[in-house]
DNA sequence: CACCAGGCCCTAT
DNA sequence: ATAGGGCATGGT
């Protein structure tokens, strides 16, 4: 999903990636985020230990502008930073807690809202927390899997109408993406 | 130049 | 509870 910044293995450095790059891709697209974190990456800062060390999260403010909203997105990845150091001294921490309880928490740090907090959660962690982006709404409207389309409740759709396997929830996720990219291309060939 | 791109917080009903 | 405005930038 990320392919320049996903290797074959899940390292501890991946995983930090992918968390990172969860923020830095809200409400914007791909590319953009690409071009922050290749910032970060330049200044020596993509990684937790980095980021929650900053004495001001401002001065990431230049780095993460290309990703757009660099007057909130700082303080989100501060945020995010500092509770993974702090609460759980690093991600191998984090893998150790339970999935309700990490989603709760990540739900109460200021920026990670259900979709950050579930992009972490089955992406970042390996854990089966489905995903409801714009993406799974569209594909859920264009099919008409549902008439109710509020956060929680696709979720449990989508979680009790596939086997609780992270790796099933991430190659689903990823196909729904995938489908709608080929079919905007396949579009634009046509027109 | 207008519009879009994998949200979230805050405020007002 | 829930709807609506605001946030910022690079591509097309």
């Amino acid at each position: 999903l990320w392919p320049q910044w996903c290797a074959k293995k899940k390292e501890r450095s991946l995983r930090e990636i992918i968390a990172i790059g969860a923020i830095l891709a809200q409400r914007t697209s791909w590319h953009n985020a690409d071009l922050a974190m290749r910032n970060l990456k330049k200044a020596g800062l993509l990684s937790m230990k980095k980021l929650a060390s900053l004495e001001n999260y401002n001065e990431l403010m230049e780095l993460i502008k290309p990703a757009g909203f660099c007057q909130t997105k700082p303080r989100r990845l501060f945020t995010l930073s500092s509770f993974i150091i702090n609460e759980y001294s690093g991600v191998d921490g984090l893998m150790e807690e339970k999935l309700a309880v990490l989603r709760k928490k990540l739900l109460g740090l200021y920026g990670i809202g259900p979709e950050t907090a579930d992009t972490i959660l089955l992406y970042a962690l390996d854990k089966p927390s489905f995903i409801i982006d714009t993406y799974t709404k569209r594909l859920v409207e264009r099919e008409r899997l549902s008439d109710i389309f509020e956060y929680d409740y696709l979720k449990q759709f989508f979680e009790t109408s596939l086997p609780k396997d992270s790796t099933i929830f991430q190659n689903f996720h990823a196909l729904i993406i995938i489908e709608q990219k080929g079919r905007k291309r396949s579009l634009m060939e046509i027109a």
